[in-house]
DNA sequence: CCGCGGGCCTGAGAGC
DNA sequence: TGCTCTCAGGCCCGCG
């Protein structure tokens, strides 16, 4: 489920109760995820405290007072939920909340300033890892990670130059998470409406010749940037699996233009397209084949 | 190295 | 109602 506005939904929920607390008691309910939890996952968290909660691409990186670095991924289904430790106050709900357990509450931590903060992740593609800081550079998770798309070294020249040369479609080398990080179906999908440029192009062809940056470059850039900005300002898209860690949904899903839409009509103004569903790479694509070229 | 297809898991929804 | 089938927002691996 979650691409990068989701996950930095659930960062900026999970910030204020990890950020400064530490970890009073940690359980590792089921650790047979997308890969194993370490045996010793508990005891390395527990008395820890988190300095700061981080993002890259997809993942959660809570920085240790211990010189390690917890790295979260909530492949497709994952979500974390808090409970705030302030909720005390109102018993009832509070106890009661608090002792329920939903299927598929993986990992559960508990910090000590009352909140509780629980992993919930029904297919398992989601796990966590603790990696000392100074290894960092050469975790394999993240080392081949292309340029975060908000930050400002990523621009119409970076990912003209990770697209030149490139046989494959444009769908396919914007899911590339080496190409530009964090981006998933759904905002590929988005961001190429936004941009007027057709999925099935090759993605060369945003690469002048000599690979310099080229107008549709440019326009795709900024299409990047503003949907996810987009969805990050509505709390993400809510299809099925994501929640912010309130539980509420995100909102972003009613501003769709193209995912899930085939059959209507293209939002475009002018335009008299209708949204079609093909599929690349074995996953579905949404646009407008009128005025995405 | 490149590009593609398969597989990992469970649950929701459609169709019969 | 209940069964079966298909599909789902991610990512890694192996193949040619």
């Amino acid at each position: 489920m979650p691409e990068l506005p989701e996950v930095e939904t659930v960062r900026r929920g999970l910030a204020p109760v990890m950020e400064g607390a530490r970890f009073r008691k940690v359980e590792a309910r089921r650790g047979d995820l997308r890969w194993p939890l370490p045996k010793d996952f508990a005891q390395r968290l527990e008395g820890n405290r988190v300095n700061g909660l981080g993002r890259r691409a997809k993942y959660l990186l809570a920085d240790l007072a211990s010189g390690d670095v917890l790295l979260m991924h909530l492949g497709m289904s994952g979500s974390f939920r808090v409970l705030h430790g302030s909720r005390a106050k109102t018993p009832g709900r509070y106890h009661h909340e608090r002792s329920k357990q939903r299927a598929h509450d993986h990992v559960v931590f508990q910090m000590d300033n009352g909140s509780i903060v629980t992993f919930n992740d029904p297919r398992r593609f989601g796990s966590m890892k603790i990696v000392p800081r100074e290894k960092l550079d050469e975790e394999p998770l993240l080392r081949s990670l292309g340029p975060e798309p908000l930050g400002n070294e990523f621009d119409a020249a970076m990912l003209a130059g990770g697209c030149k040369g490139k046989k494959t479609s444009l769908k396919s080398a914007l899911s590339d998470q080496r190409i530009v990080a964090g981006l998933g179906n759904i905002y590929v999908c988005e961001a190429l409406h936004r941009a007027r440029l057709s999925p099935k192009r090759r993605a060369s062809t945003i690469a002048g010749r000599s690979g310099a940056p080229t107008e549709r470059a440019q326009r795709l850039v900024e299409a990047i940037k503003a949907v996810l900005q987009d969805a990050i300002a509505a709390g993400g898209s809510s299809l099925r699996d994501h929640r912010r860690t309130d539980g509420e949904l995100g909102d972003f899903q009613h501003n769709f233009r193209v995912y899930d839409r085939a059959g209507k009509p293209c939002p475009t103004p002018g335009c008299n397209g209708v949204i079609r569903r093909i599929v690349q790479s074995a996953r579905s694509t949404f646009f407008c084949p009128v005025c995405q070229k």
